[in-house]
DNA sequence: TGTACATCAGTGAACGCGCGTTCACTGATGTAC
DNA sequence: TGTACATCAGTGAACGCGCGTTCACTGATGTAC
């Protein structure tokens, strides 16, 4: 059956989706060829048609997966003042929601070290996503220096994606509520800590 | 060959190192039986005499890695003001050495993610040693009330581990090192600001 | 407009490899006498 | 002290299963005439 135009480049972006929702609910090791073409209404035979192999499949739904949080965080910032938006990027981050729904939540929460081990080549590709991702928050935080903002943006991912990983851990028991409020404490003083330090700049710096 | 008393717990233990070291190497996927056998000089038939079955042993190695890391912070706190201790945790922690070797450093930085999609009954022994890890750096913030220490500790270590992550992802490019510094600076601004508010109960706390 | 042919996304059986697990066997050493 | 037997950590071949990949085939639709 010779398909129209659009036909194919439909199902590559339907089997894409369904692998990056896998991706980060199963891990990399997780997400089955076979399992994946049923889930997208097809048999697995067809899977080459579409990519080279496994490994492709599963870079594609990487890249796609930090795609959509960039695209999440610009639009729930989208009509927020600058001084709010890094606290609600945090805010919205750390949430039994998030916590309890990894297949829809942040890829580098679901697969960072994973990620860290794959060959020098995959993991190069994966580190230019992961600026990517840090240059989307640090977007959101206009009113610092670019190389502030990016600091701050590092920072603030870094401490929500363990406390994320850190709450799965721990199930969604009173403890793992213990780890996303310590989390977002964290990471809110530490935003507005920043702020605070951008209004008069030449201020305390080891006057601990 | 029957081997004298302390013989087998010796093997036993020797695989059980070995395991805690590729299994923060390559992941819980990357660890095979025939593998770590022939490391620590044996044939791969021989497995059994010792473990129910490899998920068995990476749950050892796994408690066996926790437990290293607990000692390893009591150590390097050992003789050190209160004061001082978790800062030191936090700069012995965010290293290049640490980035570079996972094998000997954090397991939670190594398998964070993983953990979290084990079964039920794993995760909340997983979920044990998480607090185990916890409490020990909690230990290390004496002069915080218990609950408060915790907070710190929890909020700490998943700062710490999501730089350790993230900063692996990066490989070990000026990028890394950019994240390492990001990620020490927010966990060791945190520490001490916590401190201060310890200092003065009654203070700011939404006066943003 | 109608007809013959080419295309190629998708099918499903089969292959091959890696790996966890099993099992019959070995042989050095502990133990009973 | 010496001897016969029992034990069991360790060996290495084999099994079985899952899974990524290949391949010959199908048949609906696009295209050439």
């Amino acid at each position: 059956m010779r398909y129209s135009r659009e036909h194919k480049q439909e199902t590559h972006a339907r089997i894409v989706r369904k692998a990056s929702v896998r991706l980060r609910e199963k891990g990399a090791h997780g997400v089955g060829v076979a399992d994946l073409m049923k889930e997208a209404g097809l048999t697995h035979g067809g899977f080459y048609a579409h990519f080279p192999s496994r490994d492709a499949l599963l870079n594609e739904a990487f890249a796609y997966a930090v795609d959509r949080s960039g695209e999440h965080w610009c639009k729930i910032c989208d009509q927020l003042p600058p001084e709010k938006r890094l606290a609600t990027i945090i805010d919205s981050y750390l949430t039994p929601l998030h916590r309890d729904n990894p297949g829809h939540g942040c890829v580098m929460a679901s697969l960072g070290a994973e990620i860290a081990r794959e060959s020098a080549k995959t993991r190069k590709a994966y580190a230019a996503k992961l600026e990517q991702m840090i240059d989307r928050i640090a977007d959101q935080i206009p009113d610092l220096p670019r190389k502030a903002a990016r600091r701050q943006a590092a920072a603030t991912l870094a401490t929500l994606m363990g406390t994320i990983v850190l709450s799965r851990i721990a199930g969604n028991s009173e403890f793992s509520d213990e780890i996303l409020a310590a989390g977002r404490d964290a990471a809110l003083s530490g935003a507005s800590q920043t702020r605070a330090a951008a209004r008069k700049p030449a201020a305390k710096k080891t006057a601990n």
